[in-house]
DNA sequence: TCGTATTGAATACTATAGGCTGTGGACTAA
DNA sequence: TTAGTCCACAGCCTATAGTATTCAATACGA
């Protein structure tokens, strides 16, 4: 599913800009234990907080879509 | 605002594949009314029903984010 | 062994995404 | 006129995104 998906690119681009999630929940105005349940897969977020998100990754919405597509189809390859 | 800028793409590429919006939201699972407020920019919205739309409009998130991305900077070109 | 930093996890709450019903206006065709 | 289509718009409702608080577990260094 596109929740577990996203958790782990999330993780993974935080961690990889040395942030705790505190630190990147501070950054993109976003609370901490929200940040931990969007890295658990346990909720799903709306277009707005993306793009605040990817604003403190500091990358494009568009590259996050790639790196989030590629994610799920490492998961379920059942497109065609 | 991000919204406005969904606004348009919406609007855009659900009319260049000739579906009225009864008949878009129908195909995506979201409610007719609903569809009219994202076209006009009124709500926001979450990652799973921005999976859906894009794949009605057999487009990739990614793409579809290409097209928010660059609807954004014709309206505010603040990016350096 | 003590403190502290980080995160998981549960719970309860508030804000907003998303649904449903209905009205009315603009347009087109009969 | 009348009927049908498409959509804006309002109001109210439910589901879920996002906040806040708290406690437990783990890891690490002094």
């Amino acid at each position: 599913m596109i929740n577990e998906a996203f958790a782990k690119v999330l993780k993974r681009l935080r961690t990889k800009k040395n942030l705790n999630q505190e630190a990147f929940g501070f950054e993109c105005e976003i609370h901490r234990t929200y940040v931990s349940q969007l890295e658990r897969g346990l909720k799903s977020l709306s277009l707005k907080t993306l793009y605040k998100i990817s604003t403190v990754l500091e990358i494009s919405l568009e590259e996050l879509m790639r790196l989030l597509e590629k994610e799920m189809k490492r998961v379920s390859p059942d497109q065609l």
